[in-house]
Order: C-alpha cells, then structure tokens, then sequence
DNA sequence: TTACAAAATTGTAATAATTACAACTCTGTA
DNA sequence: TACAGAGTTGTAATTATTACAATTTTGTAA
C-alpha cells in the first residue's frame, strides 16, 4: 500500500520527509539506527535535520507503526515490520538477521499486560562461521 | 558460594571493591545499571570510581558472570543469574521482573552459532494495571 | 623489611547518542 | 493575502560510555 495512505490511517500528516524515512526503513533489512537513516537521506534532502529523523521515528513508533529495537546494546535501531520475530546480530559482521518464533511459552507473568515483545539473539552467522 | 572463590575460579583477582560489585548485582533483584552499582557502593567506599565499575563490570560479562541486559534501550543493565530467563519491565513503574522461557524453537538460523539469548518483554505489571 | 614490577584503581577529558528548545518555514484555510 | 498551527531545523545541553595517563595497591624476591 501506499506509503503515504498508512500514515494518514494513523493520524500522521505524511510530509516528504516522513514518507522518506518511513519508506528507507521499510525497505531496508538492516533495521537502520537514526544515524544511518540521517546519512542515506540526508543527500536527496539536503536541508535534513537528525532532529527530524528523531522526531519521525518517536512518532511511528508511539503509533505502533515502527518497533524501537536495542539489538545491540548501543543504539536503538527502527523495524517497520510489527509481527512478531526475533533479531539475530552476527558479532563478526554486524548484520541483523531476522527469523521466525514457532513458540513462545513463558511463566511468571500471569496477570501481567504484555504490549512489546523483543527476542535478540548474537553469536556468529553461518558464513562467518564457516570462514573460521 | 563464597563470592571471592566464584571469582578466583573464572581467573579474576577478588579484590574488595570487584567482590562489593559482584555481590550487590548478584543481590539485587533489578538487574542494576553502571549508576545504580556506583551510587549503591560509593558511600561505603568514597573513593570508588565510575570507572572502577564500568572495568568490573565488562571484566564480568567477558569471564561468563554477568550478562549484559540492553532492557530499556537506554542504559546496560547487568544480571548475575547465566541462566536462560527472559525479562519483563514495567513501563508505568519501571520495575524490571524475571520469567521462565518454557520453549523456545526457532526457524531461519539454521547453521548459526547463537552464543547469547535475550528476550525482553515490556507493558503493564500486575501491581500497576489492577491500579487502573 | 625493602625494592620493584605487575595489576588494579582513580580522575579527567573525550566521544557519541539523544534530548530540549527556540527560531524558522511550510501548509491550509478564511 | 493574512494568519494560525503544524512541521522542520540547528544549536546547545545532557547523559552514558570510553580512552588514557597517573596514582595506588598487591605480590614476590632479595
């Protein structure tokens, strides 16, 4: 659908710029942090802010549009993919796999409200591992 | 256990300060950050340094004690226990709780070398939402 | 005990991510 | 065209973390 219809479902007035980086961050695998948006874009929109790249991604995700991620500790990365997956962070390489949850019981938290989950695993992918 | 022989054993010298650190991580239900150990342990030793704590710390994690919890996305937060639990925190009172992991199957990383789990949930605690 | 090397600890300064905020620009409508 | 409100920008402040050199402590051998 288009990129601009989803923000104005959720009440958000779709300027350039937040079509911009809703779009970079949908499109893109990585899950990018602020940062890596800000530079990608930054180019075709000259006049861009990091300031604007904090506020739009505040926004989707105070939406539900985004998921605020903290795969590796240091940054928050943005993923415009909502359903429920884990990450996985090679150490070696730095890329972000993402890969699926078959199951997923827990206990301990009867009554509890539950509104994000996050699962995050790390180690080594498997061409890095077969490098070694 | 005694907690300067667990150091003794992973090959780190127990001085008074590392074995002060270890134990009120180990004590402490919260999952404590770098400030909290810091401000926890400075009136008992007055010239503790922020440094002393973040070196202990990261020694920990690399020996295999303590793991490293990005649970908030904004702070590291350290937890003595290596086993695999996941971590819920509260976002109205900012309590953090642990839960069991009953299951946990996954499908896409087949090949990879997962050295590190972390699942992370967030939402509303029994306490706070029975308040609503 | 003394001397000395190695390890641990400390404090300051630097770095990097994020936030606060005031100024400026754009958009839509009367 | 005028104006209000929303959106965007840039600078400065804040905060967590790291780098690193100086100082202190520890263990060991003379």
């Amino acid at each position: 659908m288009d990129s601009a219809k989803i923000l104005s479902q959720h009440n958000i007035k779709p300027s350039i710029i937040r079509v911009m980086i809703y779009d970079f961050v949908k499109n893109t695998k990585s899950h990018p942090t602020v940062d890596e948006i800000y530079k990608h874009l930054q180019p075709m929109a000259p006049t861009l802010s990091r300031t604007t790249v904090y506020n739009s991604v505040k926004l989707f995700a105070s939406s539900g549009l985004f998921k605020a991620l903290s795969i590796d500790g240091i940054q928050i990365r943005y993923d415009a993919d909502i359903g429920h997956h884990g990450h996985f962070r090679c150490e070696e390489c730095d890329r972000v796999f993402d890969f699926k949850i078959h199951e997923d019981a827990e206990s301990g938290l009867d009554g509890f409200d539950i509104t994000k989950r996050e699962i995050f695993y790390s180690g080594s992918c498997i061409e890095c591992k077969s490098k070694n």
